[in-house]
DNA sequence: TATCACTGTCATAAGTCTGTCATAATTACA
DNA sequence: TGTAATTATGACAGACTTATGACAGTGATA
């Protein structure tokens, strides 16, 4: 799956600018153009990492800062703040206000991906790795493999992302509307049952290799991946 | 085979950018925090290439640079030194302290490669060569040629910048818009659907020659390249 | 100017995948 | 044990993706 990154930035041609690149370089991109706007966002759907101007309007980036850190979801969510030179820079260095980095404009663009991916391997290391494995299955996200121990196994596309998903959060029981938002995409209208469907066809192309059945049912809760 | 490169670096930001930049470039990166660190990564695996700091904890960029030279493995592998402006420009110019090459910081990273690459193709030309295998066919990026096996291979330019792109990343799934942007160029307007003939085309040249087809189709995602 | 190689687009055919439904199987609980 | 609720599964039509041959336009070259 890909890392989805918030930016918060009013002005426009550097959200722009920041979009295009990010997106380039493989991520999921959402902007914000003021704190409340990122506070909403990252309330929609928890972002990977968040890159936050210093000044921002409505809300400045450190409150918006300091409120998303209140937020279970977001408490550990690693936060990148732009500033601009000018920027009471000894707070900034002090990182007292929440923020795991910052970087001062004007910078560039692999120095900022550098950062992002610094920050990313510490908190979630899982997105940038190529290769997952659980128990005896692995899965190649770069090259859209799969094997259940040393056999290929072939999946389509969609149980091929359910698979990401659950791989990445093993143990945890998902709902069917969350597998529909994470998996499917929140803005898809696919009837809830399909989930059932789909796990199925997981199911039959892992077992096929006889193993056991690495998802767990729960009855009228949804389903979890255990090695 | 890549090259590897042993980055000596204290500072944070400099060695996650330098390290970022230089896999992004193909190379294997390895980090040292101080110049102990480095001998004992030196040793380990013999660079191909370092690049070390000049002021450095512990063990100062030079008396690194002098225990290194006294090794036999590393006698001759390329150093590169990073120094401030300030740093005793004297004594660096003159390299007498065993670094083939320094550099002011800051610098830009295009220039830092093409120094790398420079002292590469001095120390071990083969690290950088204009021919590049993956299973029985070879390219020579140079001579614009193509062999599959024995038998040579005539393709358009387009196609062999495509097989170019595939065999550097061998394995790696790209989407149309991937292949689009590295082979024809990041702001050519041409349809997604085109990639697909070009890869038809592709094919059709290389299994003229019967082998086994080393595109792997993958749907919904792109092509990738196996040996 | 005629020829030639190359490119991008399109239409069509072939092949896969998807979502839904109906029905069977399983589970929970009175 | 019986019943209701929930889940598993096979079948299927339709939607979507990809492969491929044809073709016209371009520019280079003789």
């Amino acid at each position: 799956m890909q890392p989805y990154v918030l930016i918060v930035e009013d002005e426009d041609s550097l959200a722009t600018l920041l979009e295009y690149n990010f997106e380039k370089e493989g991520y999921e991109v959402g902007i914000a153009r003021d704190g409340e706007e990122a506070l909403l966002l990252a309330a929609e759907r928890t972002p990977d990492i968040i890159l936050m101007d210093w000044m921002l309007p409505k809300l400045s980036g450190v409150e918006a800062c300091r409120r998303l850190r209140r937020r279970e979801e977001t408490q550990t969510t690693p936060i990148i703040m732009l500033t601009a030179r000018g920027d009471e820079t000894d707070r900034i260095t002090g990182l007292d206000y929440g923020a795991d980095d910052y970087i001062v404009k004007p910078f560039s663009i692999p120095e900022l991906f550098a950062r992002t991916r610094a920050l990313l391997r510490r908190a979630k290391p899982s997105l940038l790795q190529d290769v997952i494995r659980q128990g005896d299955i692995e899965i190649d996200t770069k090259a859209f493999r799969v094997k259940c121990g040393d056999t290929p196994i072939h999946l389509g596309p969609t149980e091929f992302r359910l698979l990401d998903y659950f791989i990445r959060n093993p143990g945890r029981v998902f709902s069917r509307e969350q597998l529909l938002d994470a998996v499917w995409g929140r803005d898809v209208y696919v009837e809830a049952r399909t989930v059932d469907v789909h796990v199925g066809r997981l199911r039959k192309a892992l077992k096929k290799n006889g193993k056991t059945d690495p998802i767990r049912t729960v009855r009228s809760a949804g389903y979890a991946f255990e090695a």
